[in-house]
DNA sequence: GTAAAAGCTGACGTTGACGTCAAGGGCAAG
DNA sequence: CTTGCCCTTGACGTCAACGTCAGCTTTTAC
């Protein structure tokens, strides 16, 4: 397959797939002509990529992941990398759910207008959120400049 | 309060505050001297915004929401914007889930070696994941230059 | 054979939510 | 009064995942 099609195939732009042959994410033979060739699995690599890009993981973390899903077995740190972006995950989707909850109030009160028999306008909107008592110490960004919670 | 002190009541840096004053989503009296003068409810109200943005709701979408939490009450408009955010957030939540889904099978994977007793060896780790059955049929990105699929 | 479609390699542009540096002003403690 | 911390505005830097344009070659369709 060349390029064009995978990027059909998978729902991608095909500059989107030189970017991931860039970061190291996607493999690609070469015809001697110099255009990309394609195995039939490179379609469901990119859908796997896509998902992890779709839930946050940065190509760097990926590209980590990546030899485990090649080897079809994992080992120690594969294991802890995993597991590590598997919390984060369930972190953000804590995150998500609040903010959800969040509008849905928000929703109740656009609901009832008439300020009378309205129950959510005696509270918030917003939950007070405390994930822990006192706000975290000072960092509250990590050494690559971003905040170390939410998604990204 | 000054803007230091809720910065760290809020758990967000100084920079932030100015710049969700610049986005118009957190007003500020000025004292005299120039510097800026918050109430109490400010801290709430950044833990609020960082909710949404945790929530990847956009700036100009939360100062959208932001004058129905003010009044207390909606109109069908606000009702519109804040059932849409819902739903993204509903699609988004799903996004997560799959791909948690599949770093599931990876560290199960992971935690069996030997590909003998192993059943998750029968699958690939990443589930095929097809949302509609041809993949969507040219745009794939709106007119903002951003994928309109996806967690943000 | 010729034109359109598709690929190639740079290389620069975009977007959002801030970080960071520069150059100064304000204010309580000693 | 000066030391030191906090504050101000302004402006440029960052990072990721691509978009987009230019200029050129290859493949495909008729």
């Amino acid at each position: 397959m060349r390029i064009g099609d995978v990027a059909r195939r998978a729902g991608v732009s095909t500059r989107a797939l030189r970017y991931y042959e860039e970061q190291g994410l996607l493999a690609s033979q070469r015809a001697p002509s110099g255009q990309r060739t394609y195995p039939e699995s490179a379609v469901e690599r990119v859908r796997l990529i896509q998902q992890f890009y779709a839930a946050g993981v940065p190509s760097r973390t990926i590209l980590q992941l990546m030899p485990y899903v090649d080897a079809g077995h994992g080992s120690r740190e594969a294991f802890a990398l995993l597991t590590a972006e598997r919390d984060r995950i369930t972190a953000a989707m804590a995150d998500l759910a609040a903010a959800r909850d969040a509008l849905d109030r928000m929703i109740d009160i656009a609901n009832h207008p008439t300020a009378e028999h309205c129950p959510a306008l005696r509270e918030p909107p917003w939950t007070p959120y405390h994930p822990d008592a006192v706000a975290p110490a000072t960092p509250d960004h990590d050494a690559s400049g971003r905040p170390t919670a939410g998604i990204r």
